[in-house]
RNA sequence: GUCCCUAUCGUCUAGAGGCCUAGGACACCGCCCUUUCACGGCGGCGACCGGGGUUCGAAUCCCCGUAGGGACGCCA
């Protein structure tokens, strides 16, 4: 049978780490078996269900470019189809309606904590056939199996049991008739022909639950794989206050998508030894088997290593692509200057983000209007005028610019002046970028080019002059 | 509280009873390379949660603790 995933979000907020390498891990076992891949928003909480978030969420993939074959589908569209499910769960005597109160509820989950029991409801409106009271909308219950066990093999965590006894007659509608989420993901899994159900381990309570209710509609339960949840860089559930953003926060910082999806599989599967995965790899060498059964925490250290091993090795025309939104973002205007590409190749294993990248590149296509102040005082000294005035008439007489030429120019200047390059290298780099790192210095200077090489180091031979 | 799950360097992880004196990666620290910053190379620091079993032999299997997480909603 056609492997058939989904990814099954609730739009209530943008798409986070967890939620993306849950997504991840559908997506590639489902590309991995040939299978299809489904995306379905659970969207049954109208309060706090937004298309915003509907919109962040599919951006988010779209990014990390996990495309789906079908959907999205939206729980909120189907409303017709649960409630005949639910009709139908109810003529077959399946379930119930309840009348019990809010209030009375908790009074008696309050008891049973008290009496040091698992608060679960006591099935006093099951097979009751008492006169319902006035005015009460009734929620309707699953009448779930009274003993028994149910069991499940999970594709990462092997078997698990769980005793009918634990469970209760869970509300599978509201009493405004709104059906709640353990009963649309079964009517879904089954209409959508879901063979494998990848999802958080959050869920695994509830896996018996919807293996019951699946069973109690004729059918047999999906495989389940549950992997475990992503924490915060202390060890803590993520949140809001330690590194739980959305992915596309992450394309704002300045990840690849490569970089970040690498990233991402890595947390919690791994195939050996191997750190560096291309898409094609992921694919081919993923498996549900090798998914660890812990929860890991996310590591800003090793994402960035990753940005910069992709940075190296992705091809220039990627990257120039990928750098376009940072460039506007950063308002860095390129069209006067050396080619992006050839900046690319330069910068490339001395950035760790793309939007570092952009920012420590600005003097290739900026005046330098300042320098750096520690830089100038090491190797601004009065003399340093001279030098660089004989670097700049042996840089001006080239008669060609490229790297071999300007190197032995700077190199020949020294020589005149009897001087090691340390005594002008420095000087140079200051005066063409205004700091004190880029690239070897031909190449700096060749992309700068000739005429603005020369300009500012005459620029930077004033200011030493002025200042003295 | 009750149930479910988990447990190897600071972090991500390898490890399917002898290959383990526990391997790799990030980070950190040295050294080398070097006109700066980086890249790269070499080396170092650093872990099997505790206790009992099973076995000739246990990081690996079992039990008991401990710690962490999850669930116990008319949220998903």
């Amino acid at each position: 049978m056609k492997v058939r995933t989904r990814f099954a979000p609730s739009p209530t907020g943008y798409l986070h780490i967890g939620g993306a390498r849950t997504a991840l891990f559908s997506w590639l076992y489902a590309r991995k078996m040939g299978g299809d891949f489904i995306l379905r928003i659970e969207d049954t909480d109208l309060e706090r269900s937004t298309q915003a978030s509907v919109d962040a969420i599919m951006q988010g993939m779209e990014w990390l470019g996990l495309d789906f074959d079908e959907g999205p589908f939206y729980q909120t569209q189907r409303f017709d189809r649960y409630r005949e499910v639910l009709q139908q769960l109810l003529d077959s005597g399946q379930a119930y309606y309840c009348y019990c109160s809010k209030e009375e509820l908790d009074k008696l989950r309050e008891q049973q904590m008290a009496n040091k029991q698992k608060p679960r409801y006591d099935g006093r409106w099951r097979d009751n056939d008492a006169i319902p009271p006035e005015g009460v909308e009734p929620v309707v219950r699953f009448k779930n199996p009274l003993d028994g066990v149910v069991e499940f093999e999970d594709q990462v965590r092997g078997k698990i049991t769980v005793s009918n006894a634990e469970l209760d007659d869970l509300v599978i509608a509201r009493s405004d008739g709104t059906p709640t989420y353990n009963f649309t993901v079964v009517v879904d899994d089954i209409d959508m022909g879901i063979t494998d159900v990848i999802r958080g381990d959050d869920h695994i309570n509830n896996t018996p639950r919807q293996i019951n209710i699946m069973r109690a509609l004729g059918f047999e339960a999906p495989r389940y794989a549950h992997v475990p949840m992503i924490l915060g860089p202390d060890g803590q559930r993520l949140s809001k206050r330690h590194g739980a953003v959305g992915v596309m926060q992450y394309r704002d910082d300045g990840f690849t998508p490569q970089a970040l999806l690498n990233y991402l599989v890595r947390l919690g599967w791994s195939h050996g030894d191997q750190e560096i995965f291309s898409r094609a790899e992921m694919i081919e060498l993923f498996s549900l088997d090798a998914i660890n059964r812990a929860p890991s925490a996310i590591n800003q250290e090793k994402l960035m290593w990753l940005s910069q091993h992709y940075l190296k090795t992705l091809p220039e025309d990627e990257i120039v692509e990928q750098l376009q939104w940072h460039l506007k973002k950063q308002g860095l205007d390129t069209s006067y200057g050396p080619a992006l590409a050839d900046v690319v190749i330069a910068q490339r294993e001395r950035s760790k983000t793309l939007a570092e990248l952009v920012s420590s590149s600005r003097y290739f296509y900026e005046d330098v209007t300042g320098y750096d102040e520690g830089a100038v005082k090491k190797q601004f000294k009065a003399e340093t005028a001279d030098y660089l005035t004989a670097v700049h008439d042996e840089l001006a007489a080239l008669p060609d610019w490229a790297d071999e030429a300007i190197h032995s120019a700077i190199q020949s200047a020294c020589e005149k002046l009897d001087i090691k390059l340390g005594k002008v290298g420095p000087a140079i780099r200051i005066a063409v970028t205004g700091s004190g790192s880029s690239p070897s210095l031909e190449i700096t200077l060749r992309l700068i080019g000739r005429e603005r090489s020369l300009q500012r180091i005459q620029q930077a031979v004033n200011f030493i002059q002025k200042s003295a």
